[in-house]
DNA sequence: CTGATGTTAGTACCAACTACTAAATGAGGT
DNA sequence: ACCTCATTTAGTAGTTGGTACTAACATCAG
């Protein structure tokens, strides 16, 4: 028997439709080998909107990631700032930035929560790493939130010395001191 | 008056559609205060497609980057490796890596390339990144092919010594010495 | 005034539906 | 075997946002 029961059909149909937004009522139907009109008749009782609604949904919310992600030129909400002197931000750690065995944030997003902070924090056009000392001292793990502090110890000859510290639940996790190139506008070089 | 030109018009229309795709024929003979048929003969001569195909368009494009996305579980990709001894990645800037500005690749990038790969080579179930020197030597910049190599120096107790040197064309643009931290199985400790 | 260019109007048709009515088919319970 | 309720299928009318096509205006330039 090639067909399922009503129970069966309906959360294979959330299923295929959830992974497949793209499917339309017939090849649904097809799938399930039952007529167009019962797969209505459940996507009504499931809720489920029709194709064009599934779809514009997902392009809604993709436009809307896109700006997140161009907003994410900064790694962490920037919660307070003093230009030249200090900045704070807030970095919490999901999904994407997790080791999937261990739910551990990959080290780079540490970094770079501190590293964007530090270029932030210098009031100049243009501002690069130009190295670090970096410790871990503790992992940080899925749903945490971070918050790091920059404190600019010194700027000289276009090199800002920052140090940086982030913490959970005031436990120091990561600390971290930069070295920062900066230059005003007209200059440039190599 | 308030009507365009058809010139114009037309390039206005390229615009809007591409700055919000989610315009339907109707809002844009309102907006532009011309019959439909202007419009469709507009979106005709510019090859620009109907709403529900740009939706589609958009919704495709989305989904597929959401994959890519989660795929750069590693920054770069891994072209040659020795497990516990060395470890090769190419990493290739690209828009998103990079301030607007000046083109320039932001410093956690390289970091996370030369990361993760320090990550990648150690063969162990546990591998956390304890300390870091790094030295950003050169700017990378958009289009640039980053050559990663990283060395086992040593693994002692738990902690694996690595150093990284990361090349564009044959030029040092990063090093780094790291500290890993790493596991067997059954071992665990906060 | 005449043509070319541009703009509107209108028709037939399509995909992928909703909303509704009605008939056919099960599958159970007694 | 018969009745019943749930399930499934069929079919119609109407919707949105279009394509494709034909035909009738407008407008302006030479």
């Amino acid at each position: 028997m090639a067909k399922y029961k009503k129970r069966e059909r309906q959360e294979l149909l959330i299923e295929k439709v959830s992974t497949d937004p793209f499917l339309t009522d017939e090849r649904l139907s097809e799938m399930f080998e039952v007529s167009i009109q019962t797969i209505r008749l459940d996507r009504l009782e499931l809720n489920i909107p029709e194709l064009r609604e599934r779809i514009k949904h997902v392009a809604r919310e993709e436009t809307d990631k896109i700006r997140s992600l161009s907003l994410q030129e900064v790694v962490g909400e920037i919660i307070d700032i003093e230009l030249n002197h200090h900045a704070l931000s807030l970095f919490i750690v999901e999904e994407g930035h997790v080791f999937r065995k261990n739910q551990i944030a990959r080290g780079h997003y540490l970094f770079a929560q501190a590293n964007s902070l530090c270029v932030a924090v210098i009031d100049e056009p243009l501002a690069l790493t130009k190295s670090a000392q970096i410790e871990f001292i503790k992992p940080a793990k899925l749903g945490d939130k971070v918050i790091s502090k920059a404190v600019v110890e010194k700027m000289e000859g276009r090199i800002a010395a920052i140090t940086v510290e982030s913490k959970i639940e005031q436990r120091l996790v990561f600390k971290g001191r930069f070295e920062m190139y900066y230059t005003g506008e007209g200059e440039k070089n190599g």
